[in-house]
DNA sequence: ATGTATACGTACCGATCGGTAACATTGTCA
DNA sequence: TGACAATGTTACCGATCGGTACGTATACAT
């Protein structure tokens, strides 16, 4: 359970003389951080450093670091949703149509330099305990996940929805981390393909 | 590039010559310690004090813990390979029930509890920087592995083998990573399924 | 002006990190 | 017996780790 610390980063930002809370600039220098070189790897001085407080401050606003991680996550969780929604709100009942926009979106965030895949997918290989708070969080949104494509698999028709749904999330997976091993020219430029030959292959009865 | 320090530890062990035991020991405990729990969560005082060494004799068989690191990965990855070929040999030019054999294995491997996924990719995703000596074992290993997997397309006659390997290399590493996320009963137990799914889709002209 | 509450900074904590210097002990072979 | 190589012992290094005690600055209401 969360003290009722760290949960006032909803507001505010444009009243008359609100200048930018020490919470909202930790937590944002921490997500690019955490993100780009893992959670693990950063040290609270570095945030602080980079986001022109101290430490202090960090710990009135996060009781931990492990809580900073985690509200990291839920930060990740929320813009992931957003940004499954778009690909949902572009192709209105049309499952088949969704899941091949996201794909392909991922496909193509996957072709950069130095693409670091699913923050998600990420903290839980840096935290295998299952009680660390940022993982917690982690397979909170990968259940989630997993819930949706099996509804699309079921919407789509599929013989065996279950099947098809879990095959989509191994395809995801796959990406994100083939993305961030392989960079430009890797496997995961191919997700979008793959996800709808399987889909071709599961529908039709 | 590595001095002439711990390249020896494939030799003897019964030869008149009976040499390092220390450096085995270290390699095996971290072996342990690094796949299950990540490699920057050990300390090397933790790998000494269960390997009943002290530190100098860590530091006289590896430069360093990040080359130590490499060496844990260059014996995961001898035996990676081994478990590929021995599914390879069981169906010797039969490549569709290779891969089916080698991905029914990871799938069963995938539902224990606690499963950590693929030391190679956890690597990769603990360490982004592509200098970094564990990363650049892993790296070589995944490039060999979609090496092979697009062999075996061209091998089964796929219409575009490319895409097939890597639809496949995307399945295996989704496999990895949801077996650790969702743990028994998760997406990982559906990847052979999936792949053939997915084989049969990409073979007919 | 004064009290009060909140936000922030200085300075510090003990623990642990990866790594090393210097020396003692052991076992093996010549 | 002597030489050598491998390992152990003890003590230590500077840096960084996550986290905190405590004093100070500012804002606002009275």
């Amino acid at each position: 359970m969360p003290t009722d610390k760290n949960i006032d980063l909803t507001i505010s930002e444009g009243h008359a003389f609100a200048p930018p809370k020490a919470a909202k600039k930790i937590l944002d220098v921490a997500y690019d951080l955490f993100y780009r070189r893992g959670i693990r790897a950063i040290g609270v001085d570095e945030i602080v450093k980079r986001a022109g407080v101290t430490k202090p401050s960090l710990y009135r606003s996060f009781p931990s670091k492990d809580e900073l991680a985690a509200s990291y996550l839920r930060q990740y969780d929320l813009e992931y949703w957003e940004r499954f929604d778009e690909a949902v709100a572009a192709h209105p009942g049309d499952p088949r149509a969704q899941i091949k926009a996201f794909l392909t979106r991922i496909g193509k965030r996957t072709q950069v330099a130095d693409y670091r895949g699913c923050g998600m997918t990420n903290a839980a290989v840096e935290y295998p305990d299952h009680s660390h708070p940022a993982r917690v969080v982690s397979e909170a949104n990968k259940q989630e996940l997993r819930r949706r494509l099996r509804g699309m698999a079921v919407a789509m028709g599929a013989q065996d929805p279950d099947t098809l749904g879990d095959g989509l999330l191994l395809l995801i997976e796959g990406a994100y981390i083939s993305g961030q091993l392989f960079g430009l020219g890797g496997p995961a430029q191919a997700v979008a393909r793959n996800a709808d030959l399987l889909i071709e292959a599961s529908l039709k009865k």
